[in-house]
This record gives structure tokens, sequence and C-alpha cells, in this order.
DNA sequence: CAATTCGGGATCTGC
DNA sequence: TCCCGAATTG
């Protein structure tokens, strides 16, 4: 037996040499699952001469589809021929060669949020903003949950009853333009599936062997596509975490793993236990926590690296201070000898950043944001792929919309209108029904669409003809462009991509537009060319770029990494808890771990349990350390609240951390250091006698007395208008500013 | 049609 | 606080 198996424990090996009955693998936190599923990916191949075609290993993230194929392959080469994909990539996969049967050309582009909200209301002609997101929330959730407009449990996402109407309409809206969104890839491959069953089976018989990673983060309709692909003979092989499932907001249904057993007759059960990642301290930080919850499997996590040092809770007056202490922790260990990369900023929401990028840009502290580079969303950005959706689908409204009257052509709505009405003549095609109308047009909007349907002819003919005279236009292409030498057209599908935002005029538009940022955005222009560089310029390959962009997001954060040079230490991560799952770090700094942040005041019941495995996340990404910072005061929507630590901090067992700062009256700890007391704490947590205050309904006033109660210290309050009142120093404190005092 | 102003809402989390 | 869309204005 090769010595790849060797390095497994005992269970680890169990999993990997299961064969036969479906198999349902438990994997805590850290507990080498990646390690067993790319084993066994190796094993199967290997020692089971398994055609690696025959393979199918589904994850969530492309991150961790890339990782899984990289360590397979390290295993046995042949890996690299197995199929590793997220579900989203497997269903386009799908959809691409089998979309027809379901009335779904092979051209298709997918819709990202933004673009569905657009689609969406032009349907909710009235509303607002705000209701129309909330109904392209509840389509996208109904998608999930495999409900289409017409089933009678679609109440249970929205209760509306002209919901229903909308989302037929949408669906009916959709299906004209041609595209697909995030649900379609999963929902339109199971329905095509069941439809056609000599296509089901084909796939049945494909895939000998089904994985599935991070099952607990499976929706609904994914578990449909998996039913629907595997066959009676297919081996089945999930795994998941139930503690780790984050992503219920979108429709993950943890269900899915508890109660994979019953639908998926025979199972068998494999749990790891052995969590080689963190200190026994961390997890059992960790774990205190998560065992508040109610709906779980329950799982004993056993580190393997012994006690290590107490985790840290730290209470801070503010942001800044968190910030401050942070940088301050970091560049101490860095000054010691350690690594910056070995350091993780931890936060709830993505807004939390911008403290921590300010402060350590002042102290030179070099760092990385993974996954908050909103770069495909940024306006420049979104144009340009919109030029590019039209020219793959001439039907795509929305894209059309976008961009046939950017920068100004004179081409008003009415007019937009009118081209849309006129399109059914011409099989939805808006740029022949523009090329149709231009004769009834006013000379304004006549040259306007005339500039418009030429750029993306030219585009065109440059994507057909690349073969034949491809290097012979680019030349020539290059030489009309009026715009400086900015923009570089490239190798492959670059050269239509700078062709298009020359062309047509966005380049200028945002150089123009924006003085400050203009060349910020002719550069993240650029960026999107150089990428696209790496395809082929040809309308398949521009089919890819898209889709690329559309499910894998991280492809611009990588080039703008290389670009920003080699740190000798590394750079410090700055990361939103979800982002990190599936990632380690030596040193974790949670931050921001106050009720109204993390969990979120709106938060409760199921969504508590979520926040706390989110938490439980978070902290098991820790190897050697873990902190949490909690700061007394916070700025949200720009204006300064008192917070008070998370529920989170309160279910830790204090005996197993070490406090450092000023942690609130009742919080059931003092300081951290017996002997070395910080000063007391005022009884009513920030608020003494004497603050004052300013509260949004009665004005300015003082704090005139604390007393205990029941429910926590209870404030009183006497405004200048002579009003009294009183307030739970707890709960109800974010109505009060603290205006004095310390 | 573009520039300016005003007011309200937002910040979750992400394939 | 900031950003975006709608309304207002030139």
């Amino acid at each position: 037996m090769g010595d790849y198996l060797s390095v497994l424990n005992p269970e680890q090996r169990q999993a990997v040499l299961h064969t036969g009955k479906p198999l349902l693998i438990l994997a805590g936190a850290g507990s080498g699952k990646t390690r067993v599923i790319t084993t066994k990916i190796a094993w199967l191949i290997r020692e089971q001469g398994l055609d690696p075609r025959s393979i199918l290993a589904v994850t969530f993230t492309n991150k961790a589809a890339r990782e899984m194929s990289e360590r397979a392959r390290l295993i046995d080469d042949r890996a690299s021929a197995a199929m590793l994909r997220t579900f989203h990539s497997f269903g386009a996969w799908f959809l691409r060669r089998n979309g027809t049967l379901g009335g779904l050309d092979s051209g298709f582009v997918i819709y990202d949020d933004d673009d569905q909200i657009s689609l969406l209301s032009g349907i909710m002609e009235n509303a607002s903003r705000a209701e129309v997101r909330e109904t392209a929330g509840s389509i996208s959730r109904a998608k999930d949950y495999f409900l289409g407009p017409a089933d009678p449990e679609l109440d249970r996402i929205n209760y509306q009853p002209k919901f229903r109407r909308i989302y037929a309409a949408y669906e009916e809206r959709m299906a004209k333009i041609g595209n697909v969104d995030f649900g379609d890839l999963i929902k339109k491959p199971v329905e095509i599936l069941r439809e056609n069953p000599e296509v089901a089976s084909r796939f049945k018989n494909r895939f000998r062997v089904i994985m599935v990673d991070e099952y607990q983060d499976a929706n609904i309709a994914q578990f449909e596509l998996l039913k629907t692909i595997s066959g009676t003979e297919t081996y089945v092989c999930v795994v998941g975490d139930d503690d780790q499932s984050i992503y219920r907001f979108r429709g993950a249904e943890v269900r899915n793993i508890l109660e994979f057993p019953d639908r998926f007759p025979g199972t068998e059960i494999i749990r790891l236990e052995r969590n080689y990642r963190s200190t026994a301290l961390i997890l059992q930080a960790a774990s205190s926590v998560v065992a508040r919850n109610q709906g779980r499997l329950g799982k004993t996590l056993r580190s393997e690296k012994g006690e290590g040092k107490l985790p840290v809770m730290a209470f801070l007056p503010d942001q800044d201070e968190e910030a401050a202490y942070c940088a301050s922790l970091i560049a101490n260990a860095v000054k010691k000898g350690g690594r910056y990369d070995e350091w993780a900023i931890l936060y709830r929401t993505n807004a939390q950043s911008l403290g921590f990028e300010t402060e350590f840009l002042r102290r030179g502290i070099p760092y990385r944001m993974v996954g908050s580079l909103k770069f495909y969303e940024r306006e420049e950005i979104k144009d340009a792929l919109a030029l590019l959706s039209v020219l793959v689908n001439p039907r795509d409204e929305v894209a059309f919309r976008r961009m046939v009257n950017k920068p100004s052509r004179g081409v008003g709505p009415a007019t937009v209108d009118r081209i849309i009405g006129y399109s059914e003549e011409f099989g939805s095609d808006l740029l022949k029904a523009a090329g149709a109308l231009l004769p009834e047009l006013g000379t304004k909007a006549r040259t306007g669409i005339e500039t418009f349907n030429t750029v993306l002819e030219e585009g065109k003919a440059l994507l057909a003809g690349e073969k034949l005279e491809g290097k012979r236009k680019r030349g020539k292409i290059r030489d009309q462009v009026p715009l400086k030498e900015t923009l570089a057209a490239g190798e492959g599908l670059s050269s239509i991509v700078v062709k298009l935002i020359k062309d047509s005029g966005i380049a200028d538009y945002h150089l123009e537009h924006d003085e400050i940022a203009g060349n910020q955005r002719l550069n993240n222009l650029q960026e999107l060319a150089n990428a696209a560089s790496l395809y082929a310029l040809s309308m398949e390959g521009l089919l890819e770029f898209l889709e690329h962009i559309e499910l894998d997001r991280s492809l611009a954060e990588e080039t703008a990494e290389n670009s920003k040079g080699v740190f000798p230490n590394g750079t410090v991560t700055l990361i939103t808890l979800h982002n990190t799952k599936g990632l380690e770090f030596k040193k974790v700094i949670i931050t921001g771990v106050e009720q109204g942040v993390f969990p979120r005041e709106d938060k409760k019941g199921e969504d508590i349990e979520e926040e706390r495995r989110l938490f439980y996340v978070g902290a098991t990404r820790a190897m050697d350390e873990l902190y949490f910072c909690c700061c007394a005061l916070r700025r949200l929507y720009g204006r300064t609240t008192p917070t008070g630590p998370s529920l989170f901090l309160r279910e830790i067992d204090k005996g197993g951390i070490r406090v450092i700062g000023n942690a609130p009256y009742g919080f059931g700890v003092g300081t951290g250091k017996p002997g070395n007391r910080m000063p007391a704490v005022s009884p009513g947590g920030r608020w003494r006698q004497g603050d004052r205050v300013f509260h949004d309904d009665h004005g300015y006033g003082a704090v005139t007395g604390i007393r205990e109660s029941d429910e926590g210290p209870v404030v009183s309050v006497h405004f200048d208008t002579g009003h009294e009142t009183r307030f739970l120093s707890e709960h109800q404190s974010s109505r009060f500013t603290k205006i004095s005092g310390d």
C-alpha cells in the first residue's frame, strides 16, 4: 500500500478505503477532510482502477475546487482528469451542453444579483428599490428551494399573492432573453434531467463516484441535483460539518446533512474528530459557544496540539483603539521575529475593514484584503462586461439597456422601449431590432444607434474572423483609437475588450467623468483586459471568460495582488468571517465581537444559531493564538453608538480566556490578571452619573443615577427639557449617545 | 440632457 | 456617514 495512506489516522484511512454504501463523513474543523477527499480520489484511481473521468467532486468555492485538484494531482497525476467543480460551475457546464433541452441557447450569460434586480425592476415598475431587491431575493430563495412560480409551497418563501405573478413574469422575461441567474444553474439542470431520462441515465452511468465537499452548505436544489445524477450504482460520499453551516441566508439547508442517512438508505457515518490545526484552548472557546445550539448532530473535537496559550478577550474604548490594538499586537510580534502573514483580522461586515486599512497604512503594516475587492461590481467593469454580454447574446435586454446610451448618444428611454417592443419580430435580437428601426428615428437617436451597432458588429467580426485576418485587423484598430496609450491590447481576447471599451467611448467616459478616480477606473479596465488575455479570441473564449468572471470573482484579486510587489514577511489578511471558511492562520483576531455587530441586532432564533456557527468557523481558523476584540463605542451608520459585548463572549468559558482592558459591569469577569486590577468598572458599564447624553427624541440631558435591577443596571436620565426617563443599560443604550464623561 | 441638490436608506454574509 | 437615485434646474 502506498505511503500516501500511512500519513492518515485510522478514521481518515477508514474514510478513504470505504466503498459500497453511501458515506457521510462528519468532519470537524481542521480534521483533515480535504486530505481525505483528495487521497480518496487518488486511491480510487490507483487501487480501484477507476477511470478518473468517472469521478465527480463538487465543492462550493472555486478556491476549494482548485486546491482539491492540486492536492489530488500531487498524489496521482491522473487525478487531473477527474471532474472537480463548484456546484454552479457544474450546472453551467451542464447547461452549455444540454440547455437546449430546456429551451436554453448555449450562448447564455449568467446574470448576477444586480442584473437580476435590473431585470426585475422592469417588471415591477412602480415598486421601490427595496421592494424590488426583496422580491429578487425571494426569487433566488425560491430557486434554492427548487420551487417554481406555480408551486403551492411558494408561500413559504414569500406570502404576497402578487409574488407568483412577478416570479412567473421574471421567468418569462429571462427565457426570452436567453440568460440564466445563479439559481437557474442548479434548478434548470435538475428539470432537464427529470424530463429527459435518457440524459439522466447517461450521467448516472458516467459518474461512478460523486463526492460533495462542505455538504452542510448545500441547498435543496443542489440536493436534488445530487439525487438526479447519482444512480443506483453510483458511490456517493459527502463531507461536511453541521457546525459550519453558515449560508442559511442564501438557502443552505442544514437538514440536508442531518437527514442524509434517510435520503440515501444504508448510509454509513464516519466522524473525524481529531483536530490538527488549533490548540485545545482555542477549540474549547469555539466549542463552548457552538455547543449552545439546539439543532446540531454534536461532536467532540480533540486537539492533537496540546493546550496552547489562553485566548485573549480585549475590551477597548472604540474602533480606533481596536485598530490600534491590533496593529500593535502585530507590529510587536513581527519585531520579535514573526511574520505578517501569520496574522488575520476577521470581521463580520466588510464595512469594518476601513479602520484597519487606515491604521495599517499609517503604520506601514502590509495587508491584503480578501473577497471584498468588489472589482466586478465597479461601474466601469460592469459596463465593459455588459458590452461583452450584448456581443455574445444580442437578446440581453439588461445589458443593452445599460449600454445603448452610455455614454450618452441621444438614445432616450422612449427609443429604447420602442426597440425592445419591436424586437419580438427579430427573435428578441435587440441589435437587429434597433437596426431595423433606424429609418423611423430622429437624426440624433439614429446616429447614436448606428454608432452602438457598428462598435458591436466590428467586435463580432473580430471574434469570428480571428483565424483569417486577426493580426491585420488588430493593427488597424489600434490606429483608429483616439485614446492615449493608457489602454493596451494584449494577447487573445484582451484585444476585443480593449477595442470595445475604446470604441464605445466607455473608457473616455469614465476617464473624464470621474476627475479623481478616472485614471484608476481606466486601470481597472486595463486589468480586466489583462485578465481576458488568457482566453482565446473567439466566441467560445469570450463565453468562457464571462462565465469565469461570474462564477469566480477572485480572478482579479490575484492579478491585483501580484502587482502589489513582494513583502518579505508576507501580508496581514483582512477578511470577513464568511470568507475564512477553509482557511487557517497561526494568529487570528476576531474584531467587533459586540452585540448588534456580531451577532447583528436583528438576528434571533435560528439566525442566532447561524451566527454562532459563524463564530465557531472564525475561531477554529486559529492555529496558535486567538484574540477577540470588543469595543464600548462603535460608529454605525455614521453615528457613534454604545455597544456591549456579544452574547457569544458571554458564552465562552471564562476559565479558558485572558481578559485585557475593562470588561463592562456584569460581564462576569474582572480583569485578566488577578492582583493587577484595572480601574474599577463603573456600575452600568459605560454610564456614570453626570454624563451628558443625547437622545434623538428628547435632545440633551444628563445621567442622574444608576441602580441595579434583575435585568441589569438601569440608568436614569434627566433631559434639559425637563423630561425624565430610565433605560436598561444592557438593552436600550443604543438610543442614547454619550457626549461627555469618559 | 447634464449638473446640482436633496433626502432617504444602508452595510450583512456570497455562488 | 456616505452613497445613490429622484427631483430640480439651467
